[in-house]
RNA sequence: GGCCCGUUCGUCUAUCGGUUAGGACAAAUGGUUUUCAUCCAUUAAAGAGGAGUUCGACUCUCCUACGGGCUACCA
């Protein structure tokens, strides 16, 4: 076989937004994609009509923009030579190939009935046997093998309701080498006679994903631990098929837990425990829940990605900070772990801290100018540039430049209690009113000559610096930490420095 | 219950038979910053348990425990 060019997809349904997993499984798969030189499509999985959720494929081709996750073909991205891209609309193209699998005897059709599946499983389980459509218990259902020739022929003709099963070997070790965990090999006595084609003639995830793989020509299929044990099943569609020289390789990914421990990251635990699970905000379209969104909670895209590729991967040596071209260089599937990583919200806020450092000024200048604009105050760009580059040492998230530092658009009214009590003295209004003095002649407004009338305003009053130095700063911007003092009070200009000395020596009184 | 996968500091992880088991986040302590939310330094912190294989096991095998996934006409 000749080496073929590397193809892989990403393969959501759209049943509402796109959980963080589902975003690391996309990455991975892009990574890989661009890597080896290959290309990454986007295919729409909505071969269930009942679980369709408006909207959700439109979030999924957002989160994958804003992120810088861009496919080279599929829904969102241009299509491509393999489109459509999207499940239900290849419908047509399902049939044909279940119809090969029936007339060569690998798969038939069932006519069962949904209460008679209950009954079937219940009887089973009763007799403490596992309950699965399998080569035994087919036998005594209602389907192709056990009903007379005419008999399937008069109930497909009459537009019956039926599915078509797929007939396993009743005992057949089927291994298939995995390339994150290795071989794996279970006995299709374990596994049941899966249903490919639904009676409403939409194909299941099974036959659907086998039939599209194939046809896009995809090597390699990287997707989330939960399809590893049908990952045989799979493997016996392809080799049904005739397919099994250019079956595609697989790589299972570990999943993505919950912080405290048990289970699966859900949709959920986001908002319970304080993070986002979500590239993006989602509002479900029926019950108006908001689920909050990376970007909304002010994460930078680069940063995102950067952590999720941490969670699951490492390049074995100790850079952390990756940016996306970095990442496509060292990204190699050998590297994933095996075992499912806890979210862990601490290092996720430092991730986004180092990508805010690194982020120039003037382009965060424009997010906090929104802030700004959004509060009824006018700035000019210099000022909020220059606010900016004060503030930003200092916070994780974009957002923090307003949470964190709206002081410098509006004066403080109100002062930190717990520095206040610890440091207001009765000799504070002294200090304040000599530095009041003193910076009212001052004439080069500047912070070097700011801290020296600060400094002898403390002289003149008899009062150490150390003691004085954050109650100042409370006096000026209301809150405990922040920027160097002096350079603040340099942005703030003469005139309004003075004016909120003032303030907080008329407010603060003990 | 059955089947499959996994198990190194609190968390993400390095180690591909021989290491004082390394790094990062978080934590604690100290320092710098005349303030702090930055920065620097230091400390504490791990191979689930038990059998093997081997001169030697975190690393290979088996058992147990624990965790996770799957077990639909959902993906």
């Amino acid at each position: 076989m000749t080496e073929r060019r590397v193809r892989v997809r990403f393969a959501p349904s759209p049943t509402g937004a796109l959980h963080i997993g589902g975003v690391r499984t996309a990455l991975y798969n892009y990574l890989f994609a661009k890597k080896n030189g290959g290309d990454f499509l986007l295919r729409i999985e909505d071969t269930d009509q009942g679980r369709f959720v408006p909207g959700a494929e439109e979030y999924i081709i957002e989160s994958l923009k804003w992120l810088g996750i861009i496919a080279d073909e599929g829904i969102g991205f241009g299509d491509g030579p393999y489109a459509p891209y999207r499940q239900s609309e290849r419908k047509p193209i399902y049939r044909e190939y279940v119809m090969r699998l029936i007339d060569e005897g690998n798969a038939y059709y069932a006519f069962d009935t949904p209460e008679e599946l209950d009954a079937m499983r219940e009887r089973l389980k009763a007799s403490n046997v596992d309950a699965k459509y399998d080569a035994i218990t087919r036998s005594t259902m209602k389907n192709s093998i056990t009903l007379a020739e005419d008999e399937v022929k008069r109930l497909l003709d009459s537009g019956a309701h039926y599915v078509i099963r797929l007939k396993l070997p009743r005992k057949e070790e089927v291994k298939l080498f995995d390339e994150i965990r290795g071989w794996v090999s279970v006995n299709t006595s374990q596994m049941d006679d899966k249903v490919l084609f639904k009676s409403d003639g939409m194909p299941t995830y099974h036959l659907a994903n086998v039939v599209d793989d194939y046809l896009m020509k995809i090597t390699h299929v990287i997707r989330g631990e939960e399809w590893l044990p049908s990952a045989p099943l799979h493997v016996l569609l392809y080799r049904y098929l005739g397919w099994e020289d250019v079956m595609p390789k697989f790589a299972h990914l570990p999943l993505l837990l919950k912080p405290e421990g048990n289970g699966k990251l859900s949709k959920r635990d986001g908002d319970r425990l304080g993070f986002p699970v979500f590239p993006i905000q989602w509002q479900d379209p029926t019950t108006n829940e908001i689920s909050s969104g990376y970007r909304e909670a002010g994460y930078l895209p680069e940063a995102v990605v950067n952590l999720l590729a941490f969670l699951g991967w490492n390049p074995g040596t100790s850079q952390e900070i990756f940016s996306m071209q970095q990442l496509v260089d060292a990204f190699t599937i050998d590297r994933v772990s095996k075992h499912g990583a806890k979210f862990d919200q601490n290092k996720a806020k430092w991730f986004n801290q180092q990508y805010v450092r690194h982020t120039s000024d003037n382009i965060l200048a424009v997010e906090l100018k929104k802030d700004v604009e959004k509060n009824g105050l006018t700035f000019s760009d210099a000022y909020i540039e220059k606010a900016t580059s004060l503030i930003k040492e200092k916070i994780s998230f974009v957002k923090e430049l307003w949470s964190m530092g709206n002081y410098f658009f509006i004066n403080p009214s109100q002062y930190d209690e717990a520095v206040i009590t610890k440091r207001w003295n009765e000799k504070s209004p002294a200090v304040l009113n000599s530095l009041i003095e003193n910076l009212s002649s001052l004439s080069e407004f500047t912070s070097a000559n700011i801290e020296e009338q600060y400094n002898l305003a403390l002289t003149k009053n008899e009062v150490a610096g150390k003691d004085f130095l954050q109650l100042l700063r409370v006096c000026l911007s209301g809150v405990a930490g922040g920027p160097p003092i002096f350079e603040m009070c340099e942005l703030f200009g003469k005139e309004n420095t003075i004016l909120r000395l003032q303030n907080a020596l008329n407010t603060i009184k003990k």
